[in-house]
DNA sequence: GTCTTTTCGTTCATGATTGAACCATTCCGT
DNA sequence: ACGGAATGGTTCAATCATGAACGAAAAGAC
């Protein structure tokens, strides 16, 4: 009999998703430390960089989009809004939602926390060609695909 | 004057790496729903992982290779060892350390997790070549370089 | 050898995240 | 129009991760 079970670390797949979790865990970290100067934690950043992309979103919308859950949206929201960085508005069309948006402030103060977060980016991923980078992007589309994230 | 500020997303390192993290993000949670017929959660299968790699290691190190605080293994261990998953032996060199070992019963249940995370993985990676998957494995150890992480 | 400094592990208070239960509002079948 | 199903948001309890402060043990200075 073979004893020489195989085990996951010898398939490629394994071993290299192994590479990106730790990696994307030790990035989150260093975010978290970098953007601790802006009172900002990186779920706050989520939820800023979200609305300013999509203005006027739901917080049901906003929380399938950072796939987290909508109690977490609700606990996430009067922090960023006593800081006057997000405004809450009742829809006039469906009284139940609420959609979101960006103060000026907000938008000023996720201005400098992307310059931060571009910085720690740009250097985490400066040893990889344009041509790397884009094929990384590619492959993780094709996760999310897979995954059925929007 | 030009208004066309540059924003981070047209940068192709920001918005790709902003897929890495958000596909990491669901995998993790699809990991965890995997993981839960087994009574495991992603953390712990990650100690039993390392432990099994390195038998005999110290809760220090456990948390330093898992990139967690020390004060989390200690609050992580006590569920793996009540269930007789992990070992716990004072070091007699250096009566600080607890040397950690993974138990018959704990490796078993750790084969069984992990043919249940390759399986993920193999799903979620089913879309790269051999040559992609390398490619994204070997940019993941260059970052991890950056950010010296053993 | 003694005294100071480190290191390992724990404790504890704090903040984050989750899912289930819940209320109000809207949608839809009839 | 009416009543049940579905939806958006909140509440709450439970779980989890974190870092600072701590005690015990070891290492180093002298």
């Amino acid at each position: 009999m073979n004893e020489k079970t195989d085990l996951p670390w010898d398939s490629p797949r394994f071993r290299n998703w192994l590479a990106v979790t730790r990696v994307c865990h030790a990035v989150e970290r260093a975010s978290a430390a970098a953007l601790a100067p802006l009172g900002l934690k990186p779920a706050q950043l989520d939820v800023l960089m979200a609305l300013y992309r999509h203005p006027g979103m739901s917080q049901h919308d906003l929380a399938r989009k950072l796939l987290i859950g909508r109690s977490n949206i609700t606990m996430l929201l009067p922090q960023l809004e006593t800081r006057n960085l997000v405004l809450r508005s009742t829809c006039k069309k469906d009284k139940r939602v609420l959609r979101l948006c960006l103060t000026g402030e907000g938008e000023s103060l996720l201005m400098k926390a992307l310059d931060v977060q571009a910085a720690l980016i740009e250097k985490v991923m400066s040893q990889s060609s344009p041509g790397e980078c884009d094929m990384l992007g590619d492959q993780m589309r094709k996760v999310a695909d897979i995954l059925d994230i929007e």
